[in-house]
DNA sequence: TTGTAAGCGTTATCAC
DNA sequence: GTGATAACGCTTACAA
């Protein structure tokens, strides 16, 4: 494969003045771009990235680490994120996290070596303190001191839910998820804004007694027998608003077993748009959040990253989509 | 941040002892390795990759060029591959296509000159003439000149439907997919031989007026109104099988809205596993492929790739998973 | 406007 | 066992 020197050869000049014309940098005489470029293309040379890393300590790579790629939302969210890295000339690196502590830490050790341009992180789990200051990191839905973030707007979400079921006429209301409130980790994730908007906004309506559950974070996989036991205790439930679509989804599971129809006993809503579970049966009424909008504000924050300006937000809107469960 | 001359410099030694230490190669005496792993440690050093890329002229890097990352099957088989890889110590560039030959040579441009160490590659188009036969290449499930190949045993899948729906008394039955035989492109998909397979099978029980449905492939995206008009002409027809899952989804949702009953009236089998739909309603009856089985299998071919004898393939094994839908 | 040369941080060769 | 030193292929002063 050829290379810079190669090609300065062949052209009878510098090594800098090719540098010159690849880059589009400095002064070049006309009549030696030419030249230049002609041999570029007779050699078919291409400028090889890692010595351009070398240089630069920087590799055009930004690094996403998330729990999987195997849930719907983070699978959108990814391919928007390459989509939108990749119009500004950047790679995705994809680090599977499952949830594990250790293996972020792993990660960001190794990403701080690999010399990336930044990194997009979603998790649950307390990483503050591994977190190189240096290196440019934006968060979703997760707060961590100094770290931009980005996250939908999770207690407008709250509040659209309380509307839409307090509109169907429901009276006994719950909120379900495993939204980190302090029981269970000290992570401060934006996520459980979707708790107190609900529960706020009930309030402002005069209804104090909303059932309030809450279970340890669990990988994003739970188990209907976990919500069965759950549920038992609250037989007259009519309305439930739930963490994320995937909770909504089995419990209405749950329901079904528990001979409750979904949404004539029961009304139930989802968080994240219902996209995942819109199919053989019924679609899921849902707090949408676009993955492309948030996936442009991710690059935004990461791509203009500002050490002196390290706590900005960005929060993107949410609207409540009608399925067939409310 | 610390580099192999500030080691050598605090631990008195030469930067080649450093090296030696770090990669445990060569010989060191004792005394001098646990004098430098000390500086080491005091110094918090840890090699910068770029450099080393830099040497290697390999990044230890693997992309994975695939449509998206939306669908579940390639959130779960990207999700298994990384973890593959993580676990041999690549990293994962994600590239996605979105189906489009151009962003297709494009990606395999720059991965040539970001020097990755390997590419994985699922794709429908004629990318032949676009690979560099000098860089590690796997595909899955498609079959290029020279290219090793992973895929799910497809054939022995279509007989596996055949039986099935044979076994539940259907009479009249169908395939439909968009698996490139021929008319639509020249790329020889191995997926194509679910078709094969399932015709084969029909055949040798004496049936052979299976109605046998092709259309043009689709990015994976297919309206209710394609098929909807695609399956007009047929009535009477009481088996499909489906080339995918999500296929297979729509088609019965299409059955639905003609007031078809599945399975009463019509079975209908899907391929991947079902678990994209298994949601709130049925459960699809499918061919089942395991993405962890063949991201072993991708990892394998590409790690322990040879120039010389790269036409070798792995066939992965499936199995029916009955679900609701026979 | 152009060329020389000094990095960038490793690994690997080759004397000692 | 160990240490100079030459790559690796580029960018960027600095000099001309």
């Amino acid at each position: 494969m050829a290379n810079i020197k190669d090609v300065a050869r062949q052209a009878g000049c510098g090594i800098a003045t090719v540098s010159r014309v690849i880059n589009k940098s400095g002064y070049v005489k006309e009549e030696t771009r030419v030249k230049i470029e002609k041999v570029i293309n007779e050699l078919k040379y291409q400028p090889n990235e890692i010595a351009r890393s070398m240089t630069r300590q920087k590799n055009h790579i930004i690094a996403f680490i998330l729990p999987n790629s195997k849930h719907l939302f983070f699978g959108e969210l990814l391919y928007h994120v390459e989509e939108e890295l990749f119009d500004y000339g950047y790679k995705l690196m994809l680090c599977n996290s499952s949830e594990q502590l250790e293996k972020e830490i792993i990660y960001l050790d190794m990403l701080k070596n690999n010399r990336v341009d930044g990194v997009i992180l979603l998790t649950n789990n307390d990483v503050e303190k591994y977190l190189n200051k240096t290196l440019p990191i934006v968060s979703f839905d997760r707060w961590f001191q100094d770290v931009p973030l980005v996250a939908s707007d999770n207690y407008q979400g709250g509040i659209l839910a309380a509307k839409e079921l307090l509109d169907k006429g429901c009276k006994k209301l719950m909120f379900i998820g495993d939204d980190a409130q302090g029981d269970f980790t000290d992570v401060i994730t934006d996520v459980s804004k979707r708790r107190l908007g609900f529960i706020d906004h009930l309030k402002s309506q005069g209804i104090n007694d909303v059932i309030n559950l809450e279970y340890p974070l669990q990988n994003y996989f739970v188990s209907e027998n976990q919500f069965e036991h759950l549920l038992t205790p609250y037989p007259d439930v009519d309305g439930i608003f739930c963490i994320s679509d995937s909770v909504a989804y089995t419990i209405i599971k749950v329901l079904k077993s528990k001979g409750k129809r979904v949404p004539e006993d029961v009304k139930v809503i989802g968080y994240d748009g219902g996209r995942s579970f819109n199919n053989l049966g019924k679609n899921i009424t849902s707090i949408s959040q676009e993955p492309e909008i948030i996936a442009k504000a991710i690059r935004k924050l990461l791509l203009n990253f500002d050490v002196n300006n390290s706590n900005k937000k960005i929060i993107v809107p949410v609207v409540l989509k009608k399925g067939d469960t409310t």
